[in-house]
DNA sequence: AGCACGCCGACT
DNA sequence: GTCGGCGTGCTC
């Protein structure tokens, strides 16, 4: 006798919602993982049903009966579903948000499923007459067929959508005329394609490892350095879980996710891929959700919210650029996936490889105390070399642009050889703050504490961090005065300063405000690939995952920022990025060579990276780290709250203090509330409660009876405010 | 999060 | 006299 559903409601609050099942619906017809209609308050809302028992947790009078089951046959297995709630648990988010979060958008909205739609496309034999009168008459039928017939006579529909724009019509055409058939991919399996080279022993030696772990719980740390041949490591690896007939779920962060990388993975792996990540549609997105949970795509490939989707008999969990902080969501629901992806493989029994050129520190700790393996790829493949790295002393330097006279002296040697450069800064727009030199205006943002960056083209003051905007005044608003200056530089006047002193040289910038049209990303990475740029700016984007073969020197034109940084994690993103950007050079036949400006040449950070390498960074950053009792050598929680009016914000965290040190009588160390860094923000004071512990456990268990209450507490309806467990940055 | 209820200012 | 402002509180 079990008649009380209890299900999870996308709605702040912690806990599940109990009903009755609906009207004339035999117990059978109902399971856990179902979607149903219930009514909620004035409206009704489509839940998720997590279990049944004969157990309410709220009086009986005030039970209702859901609507209607959406779904004959649940959309989540138990297991996963209990993986859901246990992610819930620990980041402390309301389980409704959790588990609807892990459905595509038109499932979590109540839309029944979408017919699984064909995603391969085949050659049927034709007539060749009909052939032919194809050829003048519907030009892009006869290109579609005959790019068709190059590709062997079948294709995936994916690969078919990134060759022909709009080829939505063309394909309904032809299949109308028989001249094509449209199917599924389960029904003709791409053969295996055998691997036609040798892994390089260290290679070897890693793929082995992982190998012998197959059918259990494992953690790897795969530590490469760039060019090492991670994705090789990857491949073999998928290959032997395909094998065996079990599914592999691959993370990768948003922006290595490109067309090489699926198409890599297509060619060298059986079957279809279900491509999950945000710049997809709606409709792409749950085609590719049911056909990783149906079992019918064997190989899971997305970013941070994959870790949530369902993979049936998942044998292998991959994470790559596990270092990167957009596993990290950063608002809502705070979770990494970085560390779910740990978990889940631990649930379902199965080795999990964290690559990365430049580990966390997180993982790192984790390797050095042997609780993951430990696996290194130190050779780069083939010719390449290690570049030189290089520190630029710009203390009493006459700057142009911000780019000192051997740096521009370093660039002309390399373009007046024909070579590639890239000019690394973190800073898009054409500088930081505009400022007037009569009467000493800032052009602060009137919603931040911060300035509003110039844009130069747009002719705009852009606010970088609530999006705020004006006209570029011609006048100082404050004094009248004309002598407005732009201070410190960005991207934007990177290029203008570049373009001045190297006319004949081809640049792209690639920046946030120069790729925003759609396509021109692509565009301007082929033209820095290919070589008809010789010159290439750009802020990160430029640093992660792409590779041009030609560049010769890698110039970072400020890496001072990540030395003061008000985090402590500064020094280590900077670390990493360094890394990283210096990988980009020297991965052709040509050494690379990395410069980097600094006023602090004598800095231990930047030493110990020029003279040693990241690994000797990591064993120095980590010492501090446990003697200032730090992350990972303890484990954090943070409450924020913001509110127009700073009190408001300030008084709940207080009661928030108070509770908190009540329930953990000295077991946590509680800090603040304090300002948040930056303590306005669109608006709105922001305030931070720090909690840390020595022990995840200690923490956790706080956690799961102070964060039920928090919600309870008087000003807790004025602000808004939320949990952050394992905080990635105190912003 | 929605959504309604509720008690105070400017409009047909 | 009402339309609507968004503060407050609830949803099984």
């Amino acid at each position: 006798m079990s008649s009380i559903l209890h299900i999870a409601l996308p709605a702040p609050v912690y806990g599940l919602f109990d009903y009755l099942p609906p009207e004339n619906t035999p117990e059978e017809k109902l399971a856990p993982g179902q979607r149903l209609l219930v009514p909620f308050g004035h409206s009704e809302r489509c839940g998720l049903l997590v279990g049944l028992s004969d157990r309410a947790s709220v009086a009986a009078h005030k039970l209702r009966a859901a609507r209607a089951v959406l779904d004959e046959r649940p959309l989540m297995s138990r297991e996963h579903l209990a993986f859901l709630r246990w992610v819930a648990d620990y980041y402390h988010h309301p389980p409704g948000e959790v588990l609807l979060s892990a459905l595509p958008v038109r499932l979590r909205k109540g839309k029944p499923p979408l017919v699984p739609r064909p995603d391969r496309i085949r050659i049927c034999d034709t007539d060749p007459e009909a052939f032919a009168a194809l050829a003048r008459r519907a030009p892009r039928q006869r290109q579609l067929l005959d790019w068709l017939r190059e590709q062997g006579g079948s294709a995936s529909m994916s690969e078919l959508r990134r060759r022909f724009d709009n080829v939505h019509g063309v394909v309904r055409a032809l299949c109308g005329k028989g001249m094509i058939s449209l199917g599924m991919a389960g029904d003709a399996a791409t053969p295996l394609q055998p691997p036609r080279f040798a892994l390089e022993p260290e290679q070897a030696q890693a793929v082995a490892a992982v190998a012998s772990r197959l059918g259990r719980y494992h953690a790897f740390l795969l530590d490469g350095v760039t060019g090492s041949g991670k994705t090789e490591v990857y491949l073999r690896l998928a290959q032997q879980v395909l094998e065996q007939g079990r599914s592999l779920l691959f993370l990768v962060p948003e922006i290595s996710l490109t067309p090489q990388l699926i198409n890599r993975l297509e060619k060298r792996l059986p079957g279809p891929i279900a491509v999950l990540h945000s710049g997809r549609s709606d409709g792409e997105r749950e085609q590719a959700w049911q056909m990783a949970r149906q079992g019918r795509a064997r190989v899971v490939l997305g970013t941070r919210s994959a870790v949530l989707a369902p993979v049936p008999d998942l044998g292998l969990v991959l994470v790559d650029e596990e270092h990167d902080s957009a596993y990290k969501q950063q608002e809502g629901f705070r979770y990494s996936a970085r560390d779910m992806a740990l978990v889940r493989a631990q649930r379902a029994n199965c080795p999990v490889v964290l690559g990365s050129a430049t580990p966390s520190l997180e993982s790192l700790k984790n390797a050095m105390d042997g609780r993951y393996g430990w696996l290194k790829l130190t050779r780069r493949a083939g010719k390449a070399q290690h570049p030189g790295m290089q520190l630029l002393d710009i203390r009493n330097q006459r700057l142009q642009g911000g780019l000192s006279p051997a740096l521009l002296q370093a660039l002309e040697a390399v373009l007046s050889e024909g070579r590639q450069a890239m000019v690394f800064l973190n800073r898009r727009g054409y500088a930081p703050v505009l400022t007037c030199y009569g009467c000493g205006w800032l052009s602060d943002c009137p919603r931040c504490d911060a300035r509003q960056t110039m844009h130069r083209r747009q002719g705009r003051l852009i606010c970088h961090h609530c999006g705020n905007e004006r006209s570029l005044p011609r006048q100082c608003p404050s004094c009248g005065s004309p002598e407005l200056h732009p201070l410190g530089q960005g991207t934007e006047q990177l290029e203008q300063v570049l373009q001045q002193h190297f006319p004949g040289h081809p640049l792209v910038r690639i920046d946030r405000d120069a790729t925003s049209a759609k396509g021109r990303l692509d565009d301007l990475l082929a033209q820095a690939r290919d070589g008809r740029a010789s010159l290439l700016v750009g802020t990160q984007m430029l640093a992660k995952g792409h590779h041009f073969p030609g560049v010769a020197l890698v110039a970072l034109v400020d890496v001072d920022g990540g030395l003061f940084g008000a985090d402590f994690r500064a020094a280590e993103r900077m670390a990493q990025l360094i890394i990283q950007v210096a990988g980009r050079a020297g991965r052709g036949e040509y050494p690379g060579r990395v410069l980097m400006q600094t006023r602090f040449p004598d800095h231990p950070l930047l030493q110990t990276l020029v003279n040693e390498d990241y690994a000797a960074f990591a064993r120095e950053a980590l010492k501090e780290r446990a003697q200032a009792e730090l992350p990972p050598c303890s484990f954090q929680a943070l409450i924020r709250a913001s509110a127009v009016k700073a009190e408001t914000a300030e008084d709940f965290l207080r009661q928030a203090a108070a509770l908190v040190e009540k329930l953990a009588g000295g077991a946590l160390q509680v800090w603040g509330p304090v300002p948040a860094p930056m303590r306005k923000r669109a608006g709105r004071y922001r305030s931070h409660l720090l909690l840390q512990a020595d022990q995840r456990k200690r923490l956790q268990r706080i956690l799961e009876d102070f964060v039920p209450v928090l919600s309870t507490l008087p000003d807790a309806g004025r602000v808004r405010w939320s949990v952050d467990v394992d905080p990635l940055d105190l912003y």
